[in-house]
DNA sequence: TTAACCATGTAAAAAGTTACATGATTGT
DNA sequence: ACAATCATGTAACTTTTTACATGGTTAA
């Protein structure tokens, strides 16, 4: 679970309320974690316990009580520990392909249909992307290199994205071909 | 929850067992459930009372009984139904791209000790890949549609490997910049 | 006046993983 | 002798999602 790192990743930019937590998980698609409520308070709750953050109560009038979180430096020493360790097998779950695994039953309309819906879902998040990377809301001001990272981040995804339209196009070519 | 879509498809190339089904799921990598017993056994029970299969049970001298799972017409529909529908967002889980995101506390040489480690695994990934689509031993034995699916399924994999591993090569370029 | 935002959280259900349990057979 | 294969399943746990719960503020 690395939904922990993340939130002391984050909070080793500034401190941060659960509430600014979700805005941040939401807008960063390269992290898989939905940051739904559940989640976010109860880990925080979590790294409180455990020593990695500190809490600090703000009181306000027209708001409930903003909670906001430190990291500590024990924080920074697990967050910069887990950096350095071996990363998880990458995870994709694409429903699109196991749909097309069983997509031999279907019509040609059919099968165009569904590609794309497919096309325009990867083109949306292609612009979504590009548009995240130009505007820098969610972006670490530390330093020259974090900021290197986040623009690679950022085209990781980009690329990605481009690679699948790219085999977009050689499906409906090897669908095509089988047409004629 | 797929899962149960996928052992449909499955079913719909040939009858198979629980135990079968496990070690087609493990074979098949761009298929993100992992197939454990629990699993397994349950959605079949779960697709054996919705009347998508029917069960057929064969006794054996050496080994317990096996149960075989046969797709109904009913099991036919709801697969080509479900094939048909708008596919969910392509979730993609990478530690790495997550652990970078928090590099920049890390010395040169622990950055590059994270890059090595996961270039490795994207290799071993890629090969492993190569190899399952050349041996095509999970692999539709019905028509050429549904062969040529297969084929771009796993094309689309092996490019996605291709092009993470020059994503890799820019990021260490970019790295490698900064040093001069 | 209606939607979005501020700000906290809880409860319950669904999905997924890991480990346990049994026990014969076959290949190295 | 040891590991892998055949073949079924259950129990406990972790992770993730969805929905519920409260309630004032701000901008169109």
């Amino acid at each position: 679970m690395s939904l922990k790192h993340t939130i002391l990743g984050f909070l080793s930019w500034k401190p941060l309320t659960g509430y600014e937590l979700k805005k941040y998980f939401s807008e960063t698609e390269f992290i898989p974690w939905s940051g739904n409520n559940n989640q976010i308070y109860k880990t925080l709750v979590e790294l409180d316990k455990e020593g990695f953050v500190t809490k600090e109560i703000i009181q306000q009038d027209k708001y409930p009580a903003r909670k906001v979180y430190h990291i500590t430096n024990e924080g920074i020493a697990e967050l910069s520990d887990w950096a350095k360790s071996k990363p998880d097998v990458i995870q994709t779950k694409s429903t699109f392909l196991i749909q097309l695994a069983w997509s031999d039953g279907l019509s040609n309309d059919e099968i165009e249909n569904l590609i794309n819906l497919y096309q325009y879902e990867i083109e949306m998040q292609l612009v979504m992307c590009r548009e995240r990377l130009s505007r820098r809301s969610v972006f670490p001001k530390k330093n020259a290199r974090a900021e290197f990272f986040w623009e690679m981040l950022w085209q990781n995804r980009i690329s990605t994205f481009q690679n699948e339209l790219n085999w977009l196009t050689q499906l409906r070519n090897g669908l095509n071909v089988g047409k004629e």
